[in-house]
RNA sequence: GGGCCCGUAGCUCAGUUGGAUAGAGCAGCGGUUUCCUAAACCGCGUGUCGCAGGUUCGAUUCCUGUCGGGCCCA
């Protein structure tokens, strides 16, 4: 609504309620009516008062309306239904306060520190899925709206660069012959090397995601030789085992050396398909850290120390943890009921574990570990050598963590974590490990710190079993009863995001074709996959698992994409055509400033309908902000539209005679046209120039 | 065994934090284009809000229990 009016009515409301029956009114709460005859804003206030007073809400209602001293803006008062108390705003002064509002952000509280959004978190040693795609546009478009909102966020994007799912490929990559399907592990492994061999440059004639495609099928025969072959585990060790030394600075023998080499550049170059897909889609980070570095700083050290310090980590000397420095987590109510609540952190072996190194990165990113990364520009290219990503300003660089100053850019010093929020965009199953690293960052000391972070939990994207078996994959009888099957990298079991943006794409261009003559300018068809699939990743709650279905995803009518994009690109043409013709299009900032004068009867219910839907925008994205909830932006967005493509149909412009009608509606499409604009824009949709 | 999530129309989902006649989209049927692009609009809906209790003037919403499904921890 108007900045200013939400205050003024609940002070009027609560002066009201003190004066006429001398209580304090409990928390005045707007909501919009359910119809515009209803009026643009509505008080339940004396359901409340009812309890209290002990008299019928509708008679509360009637005395509070009658004694209300209303700001200048409402024009009348009514009481509705069982007790509301409705207001109707001044519909031309509105109008224009809210074209002069424009799009402009919120005063942010002074001192509002920096947000860390944490999210798409992929291993780097396979292509994306369309889960992954869900927590990339979940975590994109949060970021968006804390920044729509003022505050200043930085987005980083974690890399466990030497994690067994690398180790997993690099196995396979080196022992080919003993895999099942070796002939086909054999020919995938070739052609791998081939790409690696030419990164960081660009092997000659090879599509930039090959590698991601090729990558994830090995990861699938790696894991299932596993089981054929046990002897493979031991690799598996040895492997990780030279990863994890070349990162800490280990003395290397010289097979070990060229293993960690191979890790290290199969990780690069998958992080490079994975930024690849994410570009196309909208998504950007300002911060690559990397496990390697949080190992070579020695991050985990530091952080062992202050937990050793605090007495949250306790070396087992019998037991089966015998020889492992633990957390126990027997104390805090969180873990109740568990049978063996405690985290091992550091194994008997004396390697640390995943959580171990969870907790130090947490620590850093709440200012609060006490060292820092060393940064470097990401160094991928272009073919033409200029800088393939940039940071989400989108034109700075995008940066990656660095183990040492050799090479680093010393300008990016401290420039990076250090947030006074943290949000970790990471799915439901992970909610566990999520809360021992929080439960950890509080015992090593920093309990206001561990309160500054919080997990954002969505459900995962699962395949229904159809759309599983249409993708080849052999489910047992008892898959085929469940509701739907998770997705798996490790039985190469998931829809590809590139692939399911081909698909998208695809079916844009068909429709494009099939009502256009000309052929479409560059991007318009991206840009449509872009809008459908962004909408279908956010238009569910967060905690609804996304059983995925195709024809679902490929929709185009509805609640979809394309449905907001194309009252844009209709808003759009209507000025557009309205300047072909002659007639003022955009109003300019007199004719704003005028349009307090325009007789209230131009602007009728059904103009107004949209203008009030319009006037929630910001109250949506302050919703979004706190809890977290994206779909309502999104369903917003989509509230929107709807009434545009009604006002579309119902109150022409072009043909329309009267001067002053005109002008209404211009003024009312002109309100629309920024709230779309502006929810689009949050939401990543992007506006083709025609659909 | 413990914890978390889901259950609303044939299907997929909303439901403004306990209130107005429980709403959308899809699918189906019928209609709208000499008009600012029909990716749109208009019309057509009798739903045990999983079930049973409880709190309340009022419960899809809160509490307890229970059934079914999913995830996590052990």
């Amino acid at each position: 609504m108007i900045p200013g009016l939400k205050r003024e009515l609940e002070s009027a409301v609560s002066e009201a309620c003190r004066r006429v029956f001398g209580v304090e009114a409990p928390r005045i709460v707007l909501e919009t009516p359910p119809k515009v005859e209803l009026g643009d804003l509505a008080c339940p206030v004396a359901f409340e008062l009812a309890k209290v007073l002990k008299r019928p809400p509708r008679k509360i209602a009637e005395e509070l309306a009658l004694t209300l001293t209303l700001p200048a803006l409402v024009v009348k008062r009514s009481v509705e239904g069982g007790g509301y108390l409705n207001f109707f705003l001044d519909r031309p002064r509105t109008l224009r306060a809210m074209l002069v509002a424009g799009n402009a952000a919120p005063a942010v509280p002074a001192g509002a520190g920096k947000l860390i959004v944490e999210h798409t978190n992929i291993n780097p040693n396979k292509a994306a899925h369309i889960g992954h795609l869900r927590n990339a546009v979940l975590g994109d478009v949060l970021v968006s709206t804390f920044k729509r909102l003022g505050r200043p966020v930085e987005i980083q994007n974690y890399l466990d660069d030497t994690g067994v799912q690398v180790a997993d490929v690099i196995v396979a990559l080196q022992n080919a012959a003993d895999l099942v399907e070796s002939s086909r592990a054999k020919r995938l492994g070739e052609e791998i090397r081939e790409i690696l061999d030419a990164f960081p440059g660009h092997a000659p004639g090879v599509a930039p995601r090959r590698l991601g495609d090729l990558a994830w099928d090995l990861y699938a025969l790696a894991v299932r030789s596993y089981a054929a072959d046990p002897s493979l585990e031991e690799k598996r060790r040895a492997t990780l085992h030279a990863i994890e030394g070349a990162a800490t600075g280990d003395d290397l023998d010289e097979e070990a050396a060229a293993t960690a080499a191979l890790a290290g550049r199969l990780a690069d170059a998958v992080v490079r398909c994975h930024l690849l897909t994410m570009e196309r889609v909208g998504v950007n980070y300002d911060l690559l850290p990397r496990e390697s570095d949080i190992l070579a700083r020695r991050f985990w050290v530091k952080a062992f120390e202050l937990l050793k310090k605090a007495g949250a980590a306790r070396l087992e000397t019998e037991g089966k943890n015998l020889g492992c420095w633990v957390m126990p987590l027997e104390g805090a109510p969180e873990f109740e009921g568990m049978e063996d609540a405690d985290k091992i952190l550091v194994r008997s072996n004396g390697t640390v574990t995943y959580t171990g190194k969870d907790v130090a990165y947490q620590l850093w990113k709440l200012g609060v570990l006490g060292i820092d990364f060393e940064y470097e520009e990401v160094p991928y290219r272009d073919v033409d050598g200029s800088p393939e990503f940039h940071a989400s300003d989108g034109v700075s660089p995008l940066y990656r963590t660095r183990h040492d100053e050799v090479g680093a850019d010393v300008s990016a010093r401290g420039r990076f974590g250090n947030g006074s929020h943290v949000i970790n965009v990471i799915d439901v199953r992970q909610s566990y490990p999520q809360k021992v690293v929080r439960e950890a960052v509080r015992r090593a000391g920093f309990p206001e710190a561990a309160d500054r972070s919080v997990h954002f939990a969505y459900e995962m994207v699962a395949l229904t079993p159809a759309s599983a078996e249409a993708l080849g994959v052999e489910l047992t009888d008892e898959d085929r009863a469940r509701p739907f099957v998770e997705m798996s990298g490790r039985r190469g079991l998931g829809v590809k995001a590139d692939d399911l943006l081909d698909r998208l794409v695809e079916k844009a261009n068909d429709q494009i074709r099939a009502r256009a003559s000309e052929p479409p300018e560059a991007g318009r068809a991206e840009a449509i996959a872009v809008g459908a699939l962004r909408v279908y990743m956010t238009r569910f709650s967060r905690n609804k698992v996304i059983a995925f279905d195709l024809d679902e995803a490929l929709a185009f009518e509805g609640d979809t994409g394309p449905y907001l994009q194309y009252a844009a690109v209709r808003a759009a043409n209507i000025f557009r055509k309205l300047e072909e013709i002659g007639l003022k299009g955009h109003l300019d900032a007199a004719e704003i400033d005028g349009l307090g004068a325009l007789p209230a009867s131009a602007l009728d219910d059904g103009l107004w309908d949209v203008v009030r839907t319009c006037s929630r925008t910001l109250d949506t994205l302050e919703k979004v902000a706190e809890s977290l909830e994206v779909s309502l932006l999104v369903r917003h967005a989509l509230a929107v539209a709807a009434g545009f493509h009604h006002l579309y149909h119902t109150h022409p412009i072009a043909q329309e005679k009267d001067e002053t009608t005109r002008r209404a509606r211009r003024a009312a499409l002109q309100v629309v046209s920024v709230h779309l604009a502006d929810v689009l824009g949050v939401l990543g949709v992007p506006v083709p120039g025609r659909m």
